[in-house]
DNA sequence: ACCGACGGGACCTCCCGTTGTT
DNA sequence: AACAACGGGAGGTCCCGTCGGT
């Protein structure tokens, strides 16, 4: 039935969003009652628990980021853009966030490492898919010979990744944009050092 | 009296590790009771609440970090050589790391930034603290002639800090330090790109 | 749901009857858990505090004191009359206590004046329409005669329920009827004194 | 020793208002460390418990209110004047009472009739040695044709502290001296009813 | 599909009292 | 005589999850 559906995915949402403010630990199955509206029976009907949930929010926040890279490479053929084009989305990052609280991904990376395995490893799926999406752009590159074979495609995703997030770490931190666009502005220069 | 001092002490150490390790809202303090073999009086003796605990926890954590660069600039002199020292630090970070459970500084700033207001400024600040280091070394280095005066010194410590902290992230989500090392070897790139 | 109903109810008398002997900072929601059966979770599922049950406790002892005067003043219709029914409901008061510990509204008020201002509230509403109804009882007799018109309806009503908590107070303390017994003594001699 | 001494009291007088305004239950230990400056070792040197220093702390109360009736009979050696001389004591008890918090007689009779055998048993003393005043004063008023023989003194006793006490009773909880001024002039009529 | 009562326990905090030290 | 660390436990509150009912 789609009403059931569409109950499983307004817990979803305001799961994500309570998570990725609060954390885990931090948002109790009380906080998703109160945004949602429903009670107790309403949420454990959808899910077996708060850790079932919790994973089901993360997917659902992983998915809103992947959508914001969707139509971003429609035109852009050459790797140098495509990468060009991926940075900057996180320009609006913080103006426009998929979800309130910052990038899901780092918050729950960080959270998740030493305390819980299942949404570790969701975490770390998420990272290999954007990893493997840098990789793929790189390797185009270099055979179509845009980008510089010399690099090490594997290095150059893992500089993106961590540049990015540790430069929304930092805006979050201080509630201000300039370091994650210092960071950008370091991994534009960066791209044009290594694409032709 | 030094009795208390050193119980004092105790507590905050296995504060600390427990704080970095599940996170302010994922430890209780009945974990620190467990791990400091004292009850809940003698805790509360030391400390009003759980929060000022976690103050406490999160200036001794810093204070490790400190500690760290202390010796390391010793015989450096010029710029490009401290940088050097300060990026190489991170080489064993996760072998040995100050603490365990990753860097307080990321962990904190990512559970804080929305939640904790009073922890968020404790994080600040020692950020504060590395970027003015970052930034003064540079500045220096300016003015002798062993920097390329045409970095902004601020992008710099923001590069130098996000990309080691995101580093950290992804290595410690996949539990290899691989990641940690590509940043801390894009970064030895990049400070020989500007200093002479 | 009228299980759940009964549950409140439940919960409710017990508390009253507890607050009542061992006064609201004396009788602990562990004291309620014990009394009623229930867990703690089972009471704040009805009472978002103790607060809140503190508030529906007096609420019930006062509608239990209530509940005394309604059928007294049946077939009664002279001032005169009602009062001194009024005074004699107070013979019984000590043997059959509408809820063991004494007045309600006595403890209540002295234990919350100086600390509790809701609470606070709610008994000077009890005393309001205590006083009221003594009040509306003397003015009806003088309209009709029955009454010496000289007396002042509120220091009348104020002298009664003074002289009646007051002698439950000392009888309480002594346990024994006599003194309010003599408070009682007291009452009679002067409704004859102003009731024609 | 004096300084001892010294401390004993000031702990003591603390403790009584402490006790008097939150109650015996709701006042704690660490309320009166914060009110005398001392730690726990300073308070209880001098009472092996909270209930020691309860007990000491309403007996200083009792002293304080007798100390009110010390100077009032001065001059006066009719019974009449005596017992008005009493009752306009009151008068002024709430502008200018002995203890902050009301009467520590009716607040300890309420707090410890059903709970707390050894303080309920020195409020009965305090009062019993009150009932003496009054009932003393009335005989001898008997003897020297001052009094109405008719009256009963122990009647007249118990309605006297009963008034004054229900009149503070519900002026503290109005915060209204009116009520106890009704019993005041209840009682001055009472007086002038059987005194010549 | 959803409500809501309830269990059972963990949370942080504060309690009273003891003990060793100065 | 007073301080202060500490034990041990109870305080009120909130947690997650279950289950009977609608």
């Amino acid at each position: 039935m789609a009403k059931a559906q569409e109950t499983r995915e307004r817990i979803i949402q305001h799961a994500a969003e309570l998570f990725n403010l609060r954390g885990y630990a931090g948002a109790s199955v009380s906080d998703v009652m109160q945004a949602t509206g429903l009670q107790k029976g309403g949420i454990y009907n959808h899910f077996k628990s708060k850790d079932e949930l919790a994973l089901a929010a993360f997917d659902y926040a992983h998915q809103l980021l992947s959508q914001r890279y969707q139509s971003v490479f429609r035109g852009k053929r050459r790797a140098g853009d495509r990468l060009l084009a991926m940075v900057e989305l996180y320009e609006q990052f913080l103006e426009k966030p998929p979800l309130p609280g910052g990038c899901p991904i780092l918050n729950t990376a960080v959270e998740s490492d030493d305390t819980h395995p299942a949404l570790r490893d969701r975490v770390q799926h998420a990272i290999d898919a954007w990893r493997a999406l840098i990789h793929r752009i790189l390797q185009k590159g270099i055979e179509r010979n845009e980008i510089n074979p010399s690099i090490d495609p594997d290095e150059v995703a893992s500089v993106f990744i961590a540049l990015l997030e540790g430069g929304i770490m930092m805006s979050k931190l201080y509630n201000h944009p300039i370091h994650l666009h210092r960071a950008i502005h370091h991994l534009k220069h960066y791209i044009h050092s290594f694409s032709q």
